[in-house]
RNA sequence: GGGCUGGUAGCUCAAUGGUAGAGCAGUUGCCUUUUAAGCAAUUGGUUCUGGGUUCGAAUCCCAGCCGGCCCA
């Protein structure tokens, strides 16, 4: 390999003069792999054997006694001090960072060479003992490493990590190895579905699998996605929601089940919103809307303090402090509207009296909106957005569902509620309908001249007899913004949707990649071929 | 879909119509307990893409692509 004295990456690129590539972070990385190749070194490797992650490892010592415990650990490089002869890196892994500390007269001379080539982002195992150093920081004094991968492209910046969403979202897995917030974050949301799993579990609730691919997307009211089974030659929609399926098994005798499952909605995109988000949906036989309460207040409260370790949470929006372990307030929609609007005889006012008043709270009105849905958009335009404490409100208009019982003392309103909590919509419960006569005139009243989409098969169930039930829906998604303290869904989410990248733009990426792997490798190995095994 | 706003070195950001810069990363030296390690030297640019205005464009205008925020 011809190099310049004094300097460092050179390449015979087609030609006979040295081009340097001392500035191309990726080139210079690809010709470490086909030198270590060429020695006959798989920077690659199969498996390491670890015996503990970081944080683990660094609860083993015990303060005085140096070197007393041997660990093997394993991760990515994200730090690198050298200072000559010795140097102290930091490796990542799922639990966290941990710092080595490499000397040359440990691990040896030609090892302490191999080692400085080593570059951030390589993924390595090591193995050594744990001690405390001059400033007090757990490190693990090496006696012998393995790279295991070869990182070929640079990390973004140490101090500052990735900050452009756009990037952040489209390589999340860059924005989980630099930005240490965005990585806890996301693991919180996988230990709030576990502590979900074990208390349902707990209380003999069932988890189960429903289909995705459904012939009449039901349970709710969105536009569905439409794909194609190509044997079959007919079109599917995607499921808007869990609900139809869970019930059929209230009636198969499964009297406590519950599912976390994706849901996909074919609308726009928002903070709020992302195409594909996860709801569980729970369904207790013999239990109703007030049964709800108690599970979701115990599910969220024994949440918070498993998780977060607390019962109340920062609100950032509002700068509230969220309290979750003291009584949450009730209240029936009716009384918030008859609140907001000042009018006690609101439910008896005219649509054009309707439209003026939702007109004086400031809201715009669509003509063509029936009357409950004036006064809803006054409940989520004024009344949701402030309802920061847990907040049950109870007793929706009819209009809002048809899969719940009608309250018995009042014709006009539903036996649900609808939980609020930092100005969002976090869970639905209803006592669910099980009357399949009024369950059908309720389809058919909502459908209008849509009745094909009404889903035949599902009343059929109710008519062999579903037990009375409580059922709730949680947004998992909305869950996690909250008590994660996360600005937009896209946070919670590992891999958000987004527009596709520009055609060109992606196949130019990739024929970097090809190329540079391709020439770089071809022509050190001509200049070096790999020795036989 | 509409309004506002952004895209500059691998990453984080400067450069307000007149020679495209800095920090980190990279490269080359020095340094055997460092903490954004330090010291010295140094490489690196299709300023998102395509048009236009101008003697001259990262900067102004138009169109497009991809984001962000707000609204529907």
């Amino acid at each position: 390999m011809p190099r310049a004295a004094g300097h460092g990456y050179f390449f015979p690129f087609m030609s006979d003069t040295p081009i340097d590539i001392s500035h191309d972070q990726h080139a210079v990385r690809r010709q470490k792999l086909a030198e270590m190749r060429a020695a006959g070194f798989d920077p690659f490797r199969a498996s390491f054997a670890t015996t503990h992650f970081s944080a683990d490892a660094l609860k083993l010592h015990v303060d005085g006694q140096d070197n007393a415990v041997t660990v093997a650990v394993a991760g990515r490089l994200v730090v690198i001090r050298d200072m000559g002869k010795s140097q102290f890196v930091k490796i990542l892994d799922q639990q966290g960072q941990i710092q080595l500390y490499v000397k040359k007269d440990v691990v040896g001379d030609e090892a302490y060479a191999a080692f400085k080539k080593l570059d951030l982002g390589d993924i390595l195992g090591a193995k050594g003992t744990l001690f405390k150093t001059k400033t007090g920081e757990v490190t693990v004094r090496v006696e012998s490493y393995t790279l295991v991968s070869k990182a070929l492209r640079p990390l973004p910046e140490k101090w500052h990590g990735l900050s452009d969403p756009e990037q952040v979202y489209r390589q999340r897995y860059l924005d989980l190895i630099v930005n240490d917030e965005s990585r806890k974050r996301l693991m919180l949301r996988s230990r709030i579905v576990s502590h979900i799993r074990r208390f349902l579990e707990d209380q003999k609730f069932i988890e189960v699998e429903t289909p995705v691919l459904q012939n009449i997307a039901g349970g709710a009211a969105a536009r569905p996605f439409t794909t194609h089974h190509n044997t079959l030659g007919v079109d599917f929609v995607l499921r808007i929601s869990l609900e139809l399926y869970l019930k059929r098994l209230l009636v198969g005798g499964y009297d406590r089940v519950f599912e976390i499952g994706r849901n996909f909605r074919n609308e726009g995109v928002s903070r709020r919103h992302n195409p594909e988000f996860t709801m569980l949906e729970v369904y207790q036989a013999y239990s109703d809307y007030r049964g709800m309460m108690t599970l979701i207040k115990d599910l969220l409260t024994t949440l918070c303090l498993d998780v977060l370790g607390t019962s109340e949470i920062k609100h950032a929006a509002s700068g509230q402090v969220i309290n979750f372990g003291g009584p949450w307030r009730e209240v029936k929609y009716k009384d918030l509207i008859r609140t907001e609007t000042g009018d006690p005889q609101w439910f008896d006012r005219s649509k054009a009296e309707k439209i003026a008043g939702a007109e004086k709270l400031g809201l715009s009105v669509d003509p063509k909106w029936e009357e409950f849905e004036i006064t809803n958009e006054i409940f989520s335009k004024r009344i949701e957005p402030n309802l920061i404490q847990p907040t049950f409100v109870t007793h929706l208009p009819k209009e809002l569902c048809p899969l719940a019982k009608i309250t018995p003392d009042d014709s006009t309103t539903l036996d649900v509620f609808e939980l609020c909590i930092g100005g969002m919509e976090i869970a639905p419960a209803y006592s669910e309908q099980n009357d399949p006569d009024v369950q059908r005139a309720m389809f058919e009243a909502q459908a209008g001249e849509e009745k094909q989409n009404i889903d035949q098969d599902f009343l059929l169930a109710l008519e062999y007899g579903m037990p009375p039930a409580g059922g709730m829906g949680v947004g998992i998604d909305r869950l996690c913004i909250l008590l994660t303290g996360a600005e937009s869904i896209r946070d919670v989410i590992l891999f958000p949707q987004l527009r596709q990248r520009a055609e060109g733009e992606r196949r130019d990426d990739q024929q970097s990649t090809q190329e540079a792997s391709t020439a770089l490798d071809k022509h050190f190995n001509d200049l070096n071929p790999k020795p036989a095994n």
